[in-house]
DNA sequence: TAATAAATAATATCTGATACTTAATTATAT
DNA sequence: ATATAATTAAGTATCAGATATTATTTATTA
């Protein structure tokens, strides 16, 4: 169990990245907070801290507390990037994720070709392996799981650790993200199977290039990928979206 | 000034980034530390829980409070990123940040390309006529400026928080970083004016490229431009590590 | 009227006491 | 002897009351 003050760090935050509260709102003196959450003023503070370090918050003597502007937040944060995806289905917020992904991976594809080491190359080659028996065994939670790894292995094949960090990041938020949005609309073991063999392909055309050492080509391969996916993420979005109509 | 608790945050901080203090430390008891630097216990705490929100540390009860493993550390974080461009010219530490803007800026320029208004086209004009001019004047520190601007105006562009956001956190690394290592070489005003025309129309096949809406034209422009960047500093880096020789 | 001083309202800090958590150790029972 | 239960110890977590600091607003004075 998190910590008081960890607790109340979640509660507001959410409160604030969600729009509950919005930027500018003077939050309540620490005394009544202190009140209204049943907490003493150490815990109060404490929070105020986690969210101040956040950038979500500042704290001027006399005035109080306010709530900073968006582009003052600290997005890439694992706790905001969590309240984020946890908002109710924001499609404009998973747009801007797979955005993301498709600055980071191309890149991370360049540079493993560049940089592997024989036991990175050893470490793609085993988690690209698990991808094609997946795709063959057909189960789509399976293929989640390897296509993480895989993806995850080409980044620390690239040795930079602040495209690792952020990589963790994106792929995290987009598996929270994707399992909210998808929450409750189909089980889709197995309906986007069409396309597996086609993105086996693509994945396979990656692993090939950065095998070859050919970093132009794995910084090429992996865009096609990346763009590949998102197109039939799209698609999954209309489809939810045409759901969500029809229960209107 | 900053707040007791925020200058140990500074000061510990500081220290876990740059090695001083290793991962796996244990550091001492809240009570001897709050002695050891004549602060109260409340402000020792507060300081932890600033290190922590950035997971530079995890306090555990009983044990006490350890240094979290590198790849725990919350890179993404301003302060994080400043203390490590602190760090003594740290050659590897500057090449990430070039490597994430290769992952970044073709990507913001693609998007900016989609997705800009008339008014940020505006902007995106003034601040390459501003780049236009400072080339002309061959200032060193005007075109520093104006070039940091583009790549805003760019990214502004794009109309996507999350990118905006890193592009911000990595433009100010990548000045920072800069400074302290070029800090005493060559006050290199106008000594790589020589490939200023250079440079200036490599910007402009971008500011075209988005002027036209090409997105694809755009990411690849800017792909060029980032890596002719890196070509120049990686050549700067050099020139800096034989000055640093020749005085052994 | 303008400059200065006092009052005010919030955060910032200090302190001592208490609660909670967990690992280790010791005691107990099988 | 071994497994289990109770005890203890060492730290963080929390509480609450008092004091310091700071920036604003209000009152006072030249």
């Amino acid at each position: 169990m998190l910590n008081l003050n960890e607790q109340l760090v979640h509660l507001l935050g959410r409160q604030i990245i969600q729009g509950k509260i919005l930027p500018g709102t003077l939050l309540p003196k620490v005394e009544v907070m202190s009140e209204q959450y049943a907490v003493s003023r150490t815990v109060v503070r404490e929070a105020l801290k986690g969210l101040s370090s956040r950038k979500l918050v500042v704290s001027i003597p006399k005035k109080g507390t306010v709530v900073c502007a968006r582009n003052e937040w600290q997005w890439w944060d694992p706790e905001v990037l969590s309240w984020a995806c946890e908002d109710t289905p924001d499609y404009n917020f998973l747009q801007q994720l797979t955005e993301m992904r498709l600055a980071i991976e191309p890149t991370s594809s360049e540079l493993a070709a560049k940089n592997a080491t024989q036991e990175d190359i050893k470490n793609i080659t085993d988690s690209f392996q698990k991808l094609e028996s997946s795709a063959v065994n057909r189960s789509e939670s399976e293929w989640a799981i390897a296509d993480y790894n895989f993806h995850q292995s080409i980044m620390a094949a690239s040795h930079n650790e602040l495209l690792i960090n952020l990589g963790n990041l994106l792929r995290n938020a987009l598996l929270q993200s994707r399992q909210e949005t998808i929450k409750g609309y189909s089980n889709d073991e197995k309906d986007s199977s069409i396309s597996k063999e086609q993105a086996l392909i693509l994945h396979k055309n990656v692993y090939l290039a950065i095998c070859k050492r050919n970093s132009i080509e794995a910084r090429q391969t992996m865009y096609d990928l990346i763009l590949n996916v998102n197109k039939i993420l799209e698609k999954g979005k209309e489809k939810i979206k045409n759901e969500i109509k029809m229960n209107f």
